[in-house]
DNA sequence: CCGACGTCCTGCTAGC
DNA sequence: TGCTAGCAGGACGTCG
């Protein structure tokens, strides 16, 4: 569910109401998420700090003063906080109760997210050195170039290696790749060096407008205080299998690609 | 080594 | 109305 515009709406909207706060009770149910909650996590993280809040690519990090608990949202993953006792919904696998009364809460109906305790600030920065590449707001040309240089897959593919770009996902690969007008087939290695920059632009401008609107709401997304996001309204390629482009009318149409649904204008998003 | 593809899991809906 | 195939903001293991 969520890429970058969501992960970070999340992580802003929690970190007002997390940083500081100590960590009174943590209890995990029993249903295997993505990677296995250790058990004796829950009496490690009482009594801890939180010290920061931040996103590294689609990873949410939540820095505490006994190590970094680690969360991904996977497909269908919300982290929200509210009063200890407001109703609990179906698929909440993780309460985590705080010192001002409140309660974080870790909830994934398909349990393709995780959350882990990393100990040890090292293991942490191996574990996510080895899957997250750039962040697309500091990518160099010169970085992001070679990273398309490297590999043979099609645009679309590429986008969505984290270790070519780190948060971008199926939605904002499709509207980036409208965006800068480029076929999601492409074989990477064969963009020129111009149209690598508008893709690598491209990739910034929609991500950082779809922070702006609080990210996609397209199903079940919720912020860390359970809004919704705006930038559905926004999308150009994204789900308008069918309807007109906005650029040039043709119909926008629906491939299968890195298994994935490809959603593009066979017309405009050509090259020249 | 690289790339394509299946798998994990649950719920919703388009189409018969 | 009722059923089911297919699909869903992701990542990773396996296979050729």
């Amino acid at each position: 569910m969520p890429e970058l515009p969501e992960v970070e709406t999340v992580v802003r909207d929690l970190r007002p109401l997390l940083e500081g706060r100590r960590l009174v009770r943590v209890r995990a149910g029993n249903k295997p998420l993505r990677r296995a909650w250790t058990p004796k996590w829950q009496s490690k993280l009482t009594g801890a700090k939180v010290a920061a809040l931040r996103r590294r690519g689609k990873w949410i990090i939540i820095d505490l003063d006994v190590g970094n608990l680690l969360v991904h949202l996977g497909m269908t993953g919300q982290l929200t906080t509210g009063a200890k006792d407001r109703p609990v919904a179906s698929h909440t696998h993780v309460f985590v109760d705080l010192d001002d009364g409140t309660q974080l809460r870790f909830r994934d109906v398909r349990r393709f997210g995780s959350m882990t305790l990393f100990e040890t600030a090292n293991e942490l920065d191996a574990f996510l050195a080895e899957r997250v590449g750039p962040e697309p707001f500091d990518v160099t040309s010169a970085a992001f170039r070679s990273a398309l240089a490297a590999t043979s897959r099609p645009l679309k593919a590429a986008l969505l290696d984290q270790m070519v770009i780190a948060g971008v996902g199926n939605i904002y690969a499709d509207e980036a790749l409208f965006e800068s007008a480029l076929p999601p087939t492409l074989p990477a290695c064969d963009a020129l060096p111009n149209e690598v920059e508008r893709l690598r632009n491209a990739i910034a401008r929609v991500l950082m407008c779809a922070v702006e609107g609080r990210g996609s709401t397209i199903r079940n997304y919720v912020g860390g205080s359970g809004l919704r996001g705006s930038y559905q309204d926004e999308f150009r390629a994204y789900g308008r299998t069918g309807k007109p482009c906005y650029r040039c009318g043709t119909t926008i149409v629906r491939i299968r690609l890195a298994g994935r649904s490809t959603h593009y204008c066979p017309s405009c998003q050509k090259r020249a």
